[in-house]
DNA sequence: GCCAGAATGACAACCTTATTGTCAATATGT
DNA sequence: ACATATTGACAATAAGGTTGTCATTCTGGC
């Protein structure tokens, strides 16, 4: 069956409220780390795609080169990732964290987990299931509008 | 049934690449108007709870006041909205939205109607009313943990 | 009514996140 | 080999938002 606009409204209303909620409560639960939220998101990327070069999560998080490289060089001034000369293209090392890079993100996830076990307790398991589905659908669908549009500019 | 932690971080994360998309999409389709998103955000308030005061809008977008205070200023320069005296408090004027304000949001609306309806076509109703459930509660539950930490603080 | 404390508009300085532009060096396809 | 694209480095800029401050108005207890 098919979705009415309306209902596709209030969904993209609660996407939008629910990720300025979920910002909050993340950056208050990762202040005292030393790490931004752009740091940390850096972080994320390699833990769960392994070593990458600049460019490479830039284009996986849709934002500019320059912008990773900067968060990049913060996350190397800490110790937290490290370079790997890259086999493929010299100019671009392979990015990867560093075993105080690991620990640290492992710390972050930990202390994440009891607020979104919480949140688990507070939902049904089915519900959550579909909502997924529903929100990478839409994901898909806005991936391929964007790709269109970008198409259409050049 | 209970959610796990997993599913739980899957919704979490499929929330912030909705939004990202959905940012990008909405940017796209209203470039040209020379309202930035922020505008944008408060004539959107204003549209949908009516004339308020700068500081009742800042309040429901958890931001501050002297934010909307700005781009409340830059739509009353750009004709789109007008004060009213307050009744209730002289140093607080009532925000509504002009003549020309609601058609222009109205030409936004319709702009983006085609893009929502290609979404709609692509979803299950049952699926996104869920989500949409599920959306809400998991805000209900984190505006709840919002509150809580700064009855924490304070 | 009076007075302390809170809320408000106005203005300024600043921070964070991210973009665009440029340059020299390296890669890549033909 | 040569034209074109990609990359790291650096700088300038922009958008969105915060904090701080001041004078004014509002509110609640007395």
């Amino acid at each position: 069956m098919m979705t009415d606009v309306k209902q596709a409204l209030a969904l993209t209303r609660a996407v939008r409220g629910c990720f300025n909620r979920l910002k909050a409560v993340a950056d208050s639960l990762h202040l005292e780390h030393g790490v931004t939220g752009g740091m940390r998101a850096v972080m994320e990327a390699l833990d769960e795609g392994g070593e990458q070069t600049v460019p490479a999560i830039a284009r996986s998080k849709r934002v500019t080169r320059q912008h990773i490289q900067v968060l990049v060089n913060d996350l190397l001034e800490a110790g937290l990732v490290d370079t790997r000369p890259n086999p493929a293209d010299q100019r671009s090392p392979l990015i990867s964290l560093t075993r105080k890079g690991r620990d640290l993100f492992a710390r972050m996830r930990q202390k994440e987990k009891p607020v979104v076990a919480d949140l688990a307790r507070a939902l049904d398991a089915h519900d959550v299931a579909t909502a997924v589905v529903v929100l990478q659908r839409l994901n898909d669908h806005l991936d391929a509008r964007l790709r269109k549009r970008i198409g259409d500019g050049s």
